[in-house]
DNA sequence: TGGACAACTGTCACTAAGTGACAATATAGC
DNA sequence: GCTATATTGTCACTTAGTGACAGTTGTCCA
């Protein structure tokens, strides 16, 4: 999916003295890049805010500006399979299930080879976020984004509205199971599993995105 | 669910100076409320630790003893209604369906009158932590711990181990389901529905968790 | 190309969160 | 009451995070 951000000029609201959207967003990646290493090679508690500034050439006083707190930091390591996974359903048409949409994508993407040291230190954090409590609120918080973005998504396609709370119910259960997922993926592959098997992960978002919907999401709907 | 802390003296393994478990938890549920009191008057950003500490007449240093930072103040008061939910499903019997043992508990439960007004402030935070950045890290934090004990309370339920992806898959569901009813709830009795018609509310979260689960858990399985 | 203007960044001073150490105190068991 | 031990308070301290203000940088437009 790094292919989507393609020349989309469309927006071109930059204000005099503002910087594009797009550097405001490579800026707070490697921040969150710095900031994962550290948190990995440190830990949470050890890694004051001073050390994340220097390591990406900032003002203290720059980096809160950027992001709230610490651990907001590594929100966007955190957040980049979840965006992903997002961006992906928007683009799913009405017409096709949603495992058929997940593979059609797996086996067209290309993976790049920055973007593969970059996987890496998503894995870690989602794993380093499960034992770091600090960690785990910013991985929540991340799944409460997406899950916000899954009731717009599914209010779409059911032709409901966001209000409506089974609406909601489908949105939260999908989100759920997909971050189960993604931290038992993750696990795994810290672990050393094969990458290759990584392949039916998708497949399995895709079942237990129907089941936890009571089958109101996945298959395909009138046009 | 006020009458399970029954003289269940079992645990006699008090030490010396210590302070009776019973004890500790009367302390930090008074902290909560206060903490509650004070992030609903004056919002969270607004009160240090310091007025909650005055608040319930402690020095600051102990107050962090209890707690590891200020958000954490409001877990016990969040955690209130989960808490007497996953209690409610750890005396879940096998031979019952899940939306029968809700409702029998809810006909046979008294009011406790003093529960009332905590009750107010379970529902004031709950609505609270919707726009409160760090109250809702709060909640997602609690419904974690929910989470991973509805994984051992299923894995029990259908004979599996806690460990197993679909256990997980399960609980993860019920959980997101269940709190999003919680949050509808709060906010329409905050709004000034009538509680009367909440009776239907664990009717509702029965039904959305067996949904949620893909029927695998809700009806009544062999002993 | 050269301002003009607004956003961005850094420096400084500050408040508040949170912790370690140690002495004082309270409490359970005898 | 006595003793051992947990709990609490006080003090000093580090770090998170913010407000204000001045300097710098980048964008738009003539």
């Amino acid at each position: 999916m790094r292919n989507n951000g393609a020349n989309d000029m469309t927006k071109n609201e930059r204000k005099p003295g503002g910087m594009s959207e797009q550097r405001q967003q490579r800026i707070r990646l490697e921040i969150s890049r710095e900031a994962a290493r550290l948190f990995w090679e440190q830990g949470v508690a050890a890694t004051t805010g001073e050390q994340i500034a220097a390591a990406v050439g900032l003002s203290v006083r720059t980096l809160w500006r950027y992001f709230r707190n610490k651990e907001s930091c590594v929100e966007p390591v955190l957040a980049q399979d979840g965006e992903e996974f997002v961006a992906l359903l928007r683009r799913w048409p009405r017409d096709v299930s949603l495992e058929d949409h997940l593979m059609e994508w797996a086996v067209n993407r290309t993976k790049d080879p920055d973007q593969q040291s970059f996987d890496q230190a998503v894995i870690k954090m989602t794993v380093l976020a499960e034992k770091e409590p600090d960690l785990r609120t910013a991985w929540l918080m991340t799944n409460d984004r997406i899950e916000r973005a899954l009731v717009e998504i599914f209010a779409d396609r059911l032709r409901r509205s966001p209000d409506d709370i089974e609406v909601r119910l489908h949105a939260a259960a999908a989100t759920a199971v997909v971050r189960v997922i993604s931290e038992d993926v993750s696990a795994a592959l810290m672990a050393g599993a094969d990458p290759t098997s990584l392949g039916n992960t998708l497949g399995q978002m895709a079942r237990a995105v129907h089941t936890a919907t009571g089958g109101a999401v996945g298959d395909p709907v009138d046009p």
